[in-house]
DNA sequence: TGATTTAACTTAACGGCGTTAAGTAATTTT
DNA sequence: AAAATTACTTAACGCCGTTAAGTTAAATCA
């Protein structure tokens, strides 16, 4: 059946190709900018093309998006190779959850800032649950209960901790990401304030 | 000039009237499902009407926004008139903060969470400064003013304080509006829970 | 090998959008 | 009475996401 096995790859190669000149043109220009007749023209095929190969505009967008984030969450694990310290992985990790954030400013907007009526209401079936959002939380949860264990912050409602600190996190990210307008102060300095507000705040 | 006056008089009742029908369509269906057209069509106006009174739709939405906000930032004030602990007025502050955004979360969406790309592109001069929202957040400025003068939170950078608060509260504010895919613990709770933990991140 | 099915892709169209240009009809001014 | 202004509308432009109905070429089957 190698006839079949060609066209297959066939197949996923412009399914590839869709994927990476949709992928380029959002992260360049932005969910607004980006509309299924520009990727198509990008690629050279007729928009409806785009259809034979994902189900529609959000889906290949979160698609993209999830990639991006399974990289999110392998970031954030990549502080415990450098450090036990259990304080030092959750500021760490708090760290480089900001700044993926300010990286991936396209990304971050879809996953976490954009989908208030956006996704919801027509029909697009978005769980938090099978989500790369979520394995990332998850290790933010983790970060927390290795803190809570060493006792270096106070013990707590572990679920109520993390939400607290991703809230935190995400209103930092987003502000610095949409808010332009805004004079903000040196951005590495409000990073380390937050995050170093938030940590002393669950210490005892 | 009577006849001037009441050609003004109106005038202003059909803006006014525009005004209202967007305000109240907005509200009840948020952004996304808002258009010209349908603005036009529940006063029973041809849609190019609303363009003799209002430059594009993001002024139209903005004027509503700023409307609301205006709210906000007597309802952050109002605080002050219940208790002259500085540290409960920031708390106060903060928690009206969040449930305000919560309770107008399609304003709330158009100000500070919407306007990455959305606005900024196309020309639209929106400066914080002269905003509602400056002036709201100029309240929070003066909450913690009041707390380092008085010594219950830690001497520092005000706008860096300030700004690192504002994010907190932002963060919780929007993942509440915009997140319900998400497992989050009891509302209450977790308001509670970022403000105890921010402002114990800024005492000593 | 010739007929038929299937796969891959396109053209045309629908109904929406924000916005502008040109037109109309009534009122006011001269 | 004529000219100018005001308040509004109709028609259109160029976008958008998406679907239905072709079309063409390759693969399968008789």
């Amino acid at each position: 059946m190698g006839i079949k096995e060609r066209r297959e790859k066939a197949k996923d190669n412009l399914r590839q190709e869709i994927f990476d000149a949709a992928s380029e043109l959002f992260a360049k220009e932005g969910i607004a900018n980006v509309s299924m007749r520009k990727i198509a023209e990008k690629i050279e095929y007729s928009p409806t093309t785009i259809y034979l190969y994902f189900k529609d505009k959000t889906t290949l967008l979160h698609q993209i998006c999830e990639e991006t984030f399974a990289k999110l969450a392998i970031e954030v694990t990549k502080i415990r190779e450098e450090t036990n310290d259990p304080l030092e992985i959750l500021r760490g990790g708090m760290k480089a959850y900001i700044e993926f954030g300010l990286k991936h400013p396209n990304h971050y907007e879809v996953v976490f800032i954009a989908p208030l009526d956006s996704y919801i209401d027509e029909g697009f079936e978005y769980s938090f649950d099978n989500s790369m959002g979520k394995i990332a939380f998850e290790k933010l949860v983790e970060s927390v209960v290795g803190c809570v264990e060493a006792g270096v912050i106070k013990n707590g409602d572990i679920e109520l901790i993390s939400q607290t600190l991703w809230a935190g996190m995400h209103g930092l990210t987003s502000l610095l990401i949409g808010h332009t307008e805004f004079p903000f102060v040196e951005k590495e300095r409000l990073i380390e304030s937050l995050i170093k507000t938030m940590i002393k705040g669950l210490q005892d």
